[in-house]
DNA sequence: TCACCTCTGAAAGATATTTTCGGTTCGGTG
DNA sequence: CACCGAACCGAAAATATCTTTCAGAGGTGA
């Protein structure tokens, strides 16, 4: 069977195989060398791999010439390219788990491949109907209160900050008491949105609860979609639960996850909105332009 | 020794877009031509690449030189490993611009698509060296003060909670004047994080130099390594830059890639500190528990 | 407008690669 | 055993490629 002549990187050590009886001594020494370690030897410059291998410029030249490169320089480049592919090859093998030894390089692979899972996770399992309605409501409303306490606080501020720049009406309470008496101001056309990840956060229960008997749009962004936050809310929007490690707490894998809900929610409101929002965007990056220095260049 | 070079191949693209900023004219114009055609500048000698972004030998040097390879000679190298890579790898494209009149389906997968391409970009590009350097010094801090200002005020917070779980003290700020206040309290042995992605943000940097100049270790997370805030900081983590569409804020990617470098210094300091922080997190986890109703089943 | 500073490319300088060429080895032959 | 020729090999010249230097172009702020 003929092999396609296609991929010059195709499998160099069968064709330093092929050749090698019809190679003198010293070239089968330089490939030799090449083919065990393509990513050393791609290092180096000819007169080192000559060194290397005990010869001459000369002959790793003959040698690359023979292995069917028109020079060692471009014998290099396909050696480079053979090394990058290997190293990739043999790269997914992560175990997730985070170890207390861990080197810290392990942990940022780790850190970034789990939150990359857990979008695929909270991508896969949303609801678009549910998302669509929750968009729906929140372009038409008159004013949206968001409530969150703790890391999902900081989410509900981050989606207030959003729709403050596009310039719908937000606010985000994580005192409780506050919530509740701004949530008690809510009615029919207004949303409140609840977040949190376990659905059983009392504090965050209730004002959904006061906004959902005023007659609001509700809407719930939690990790249980059966949890008692889903009992006052119109729209039920769940994010991903994976499980937590010691070192890893369930916290952080639901803020990726919710914040990629609030991101998909906010997107969708500009699109309904996109006449108003456009120039709001616009209008709130202009101001802030001068809080920055001039830059380095 | 023979270490293989800085970075692995990954994502040069995302590289080229985190300098591009820092770039002049000619230098864009390379990088733009190397990280839009790897495979085939490969194949290009320095004059050829020269030539074919109409500038000269020195400015694709130096262009190399910015990409951190110590000469074009590597680059070139490089771009043959990621040629081969990108040739045996995939091809996922998918338009990832996201539409006014997309469908709320294709929101949900372009953004988290996007979202997953940051984290990528983050974690190759993100300095191991300096990150275990800022974890040292954190884990050993009497106190940390974090300073952002909009969505990065929101990481900061992240920040801040997660430590103060695991019982250091920690506390941000993002009120300018209160923020300078504390920071002039610091001193050696303290540690001071600001970040913004801009790295010109007047508001966070000054608290930040404050505390540089009382003595403390400064640590800058920012989009850009060569921003002014990082004169006054003695680690810099960096965060990935993504070309930022209309219906898609830069302060999206950047706050999650902003996360993702928080997460991994704070796991980096809950290994280091373990003895303590175990018991710690068991502790806060607890004393939550009763906050959240007994749950449905 | 002028002084200053950065960016840029031409060309000199340094390296790396390729080619040339003569010496060496080895097997065969008178 | 001496000699010859062919293949093999590496030193060094020749060439190509990469890097550095330097001075002018172009822009910026006073």
């Amino acid at each position: 069977m003929k092999e396609s002549f296609g991929s010059p990187v195709g499998s160099l050590a069968a064709k330093v195989r092929t050749l090698a009886p019809s190679m003198t001594r010293s070239m089968q020494r330089v490939a030799e060398a090449v083919a065990s370690d393509p990513a050393g030897c791609a290092a180096l410059t000819v007169t080192g791999l000559a060194e290397l291998t005990g010869t001459s410029e000369a002959t790793v030249v003959r040698t690359a010439r023979l292995l069917g490169y028109p020079g060692y320089r471009d014998l290099r480049l396909a050696l480079a390219g053979l090394a990058a592919q290997q190293q990739s090859g043999r790269a997914p093998a992560i175990t997730t788990d985070i170890a207390v030894d861990d080197p810290i390089a392990d942990v940022v692979t780790k850190l970034a491949y789990e939150e990359q899972q857990t979008l695929a996770d909270t991508a896969a399992g949303l609801d678009t109907g549910q998302l669509g309605a929750a968009v729906t409501a929140l372009a038409a409303a008159r004013r949206t209160d968001v409530y969150g306490i703790g890391a999902s606080g900081l989410v509900a501020q981050d989606l207030t900050q959003k729709l403050l720049r596009i310039g719908l009406i937000a606010h985000a309470h994580s005192d409780p008491h506050l919530a509740v008496t701004n949530a008690v101001q809510l009615r029919s056309g207004d949303v409140a949105i609840a977040i949190t990840h376990s659905g059983s956060t009392g504090d965050v229960i209730e004002p959904l609860r006061a906004a959902f008997e005023r007659g609001a749009t509700t809407v719930a962004i939690t990790g249980r979609p059966d949890s008692p936050v889903t009992q006052y809310a119109d729209h039920v929007l769940t994010t991903s639960t994976s499980r937590e490690t010691e070192l890893r707490p369930a916290a952080m894998s639901s803020r990726t996850s919710q914040l990629l809900v609030v991101d998909c929610l906010f997107v969708g409101v500009a699109q309904r909105t996109y006449e108003t929002a456009a120039p709001s965007l616009a209008a709130s990056y202009e101001a802030l332009a001068h809080r920055h220095r001039s830059n380095s260049r």
